[in-house]
DNA sequence: AAGTGGTCTAGACCACGGC
DNA sequence: CCGTGGTCTAGACCACTTT
């Protein structure tokens, strides 16, 4: 493992075990250079990516704290592939209503840059949190790419799989969000009403080598999901 | 201005100016390097900073290459302070609904970490994107920080007074979104009906020592916004 | 003035992709 | 094998905060 990685998990598990709090402050950039053993830059690049992660914040001058928010229970839009950090304290399952290889639509196609009769596999699964529905997703995955899917795999969690089975590497995403009315059939399946409010969340994936994967569109119950995006100003 | 946020705007205009796609490939950090007459390390910077704004990504053994979405619109959850980037090409105006001095209500004083008794400013206010309702914003300041405000101010961007007229900083950002059903007052402001989608947006704003000066709660007219985030992989 | 983080360099060596 | 990006170092110097 990289060391600035694996400097980032001690300091996360640092703060984690001594149950630390927003704004308690870490030892300076000297102390965790000799401790570790390593050089400045190598602890500057823990420091950046904990940063970027949103787990501590650097104050030039004064010192390296710790950033804190105390809301449980949301999902973090940038945890890219969803839940499994945000809410894996919570009793999460799922459903797959359907497994399929197919062709893309219209859609789909533009989004994983792929041609009408390109093979993709088509994925429809319900989330459950406590029993009870989440949201319902619909992914279309680029065959040539995603070479095979099977039921369980899909019953667990795909993006395992793609990074451990297939040992592929997952780079970046593109997330779109709208708001609108549910339809009958998500209402359904969602258990609410007809034109209640739906949360859509249109994701396209790409590997690290900036090729897109997987194309997914997720309705979540309005109820049951909350999310936070934690931003640094790197935006002036 | 410090050399690799320089160089990352050179970098970003070039793009801009040769209208690259997404997938070009950009000079090669040999050259960026001479052209600019820096070190690796610098270039390097420079490129992880675009990286983490989504302007570009890196393949080891590769290449550099743009990173671009195609979708208009959208307003970006992770340019902080909301629009003025993603939709500065849109018309945008605002109302001034109030804008006192008063003291916090218990929620503002727990996000903005200030005493019940201590004085905030409080300003609500409607946004409009060509004329249609796009927001319902309350906002609190912490007067010891934000010492001062008129109406002017904010009528139009507050943050920018707060970088340009007060000199401060500004760190980081916790923003939690939800979906509900809008009520009376906020369907009467924004031009719908009761019990039709919002989504609601709290944010807390802190300067670059951690402080919170900022606790804002938005809500969106939804035929109006689309919402979009960039992720990349540090979370694994 | 002392403490602490931020920028920048020059260069060694490593890891991955593509020819 | 070569081109290309990624990691890591040791050290100089700078900028902001705290005492």
């Amino acid at each position: 493992m990289l060391k600035y990685q694996h400097i980032a998990n001690e300091i996360e598990k640092y703060i984690e075990d001594h149950a630390l709090k927003q704004g308690d402050k870490l030892p300076v950039l000297e102390k965790l250079m000799t401790q570790f053993g390593v050089s400045k830059s190598t602890v500057t690049k823990s420091l950046d990516l904990l940063e970027k992660k949103g787990v501590v914040f650097q104050v030039r001058g004064s010192g390296i704290f710790v950033r804190k928010h105390k809301r449980k229970g949301y999902i973090n839009l940038l945890a890219s592939q969803g839940f499994k950090n945000s809410l894996e304290e919570f009793q999460l399952t799922s459903e797959v209503l359907q497994l399929k290889v197919t062709k893309p639509t219209q859609e789909a196609a533009v989004n994983l840059n792929v041609e009408l009769n390109q093979d993709v596999y088509y994925v429809k699964r319900i989330r459950y949190i406590h029993g009870q529905p989440l949201s319902l997703e619909e992914s279309y995955f680029n065959k040539a790419i995603i070479t095979y899917l099977n039921k369980e795999i899909v019953a667990e969690s795909i993006f395992n799989y793609i990074t451990e089975g297939l040992g592929l590497k997952i780079g970046f995403s593109d997330t779109f969000l709208h708001i609108g009315k549910l339809n009958e059939e998500e209402a359904k399946y969602l258990e609410l009403e007809k034109d209640e409010p739906k949360l859509e969340m249109e994701s396209v994936f790409h590997l690290n080598n900036g090729q897109p994967f997987d194309f997914s569109k997720v309705t979540y119950n309005y109820q049951q999901s909350q999310f936070f995006v934690q931003a640094s100003s790197y935006s002036l």
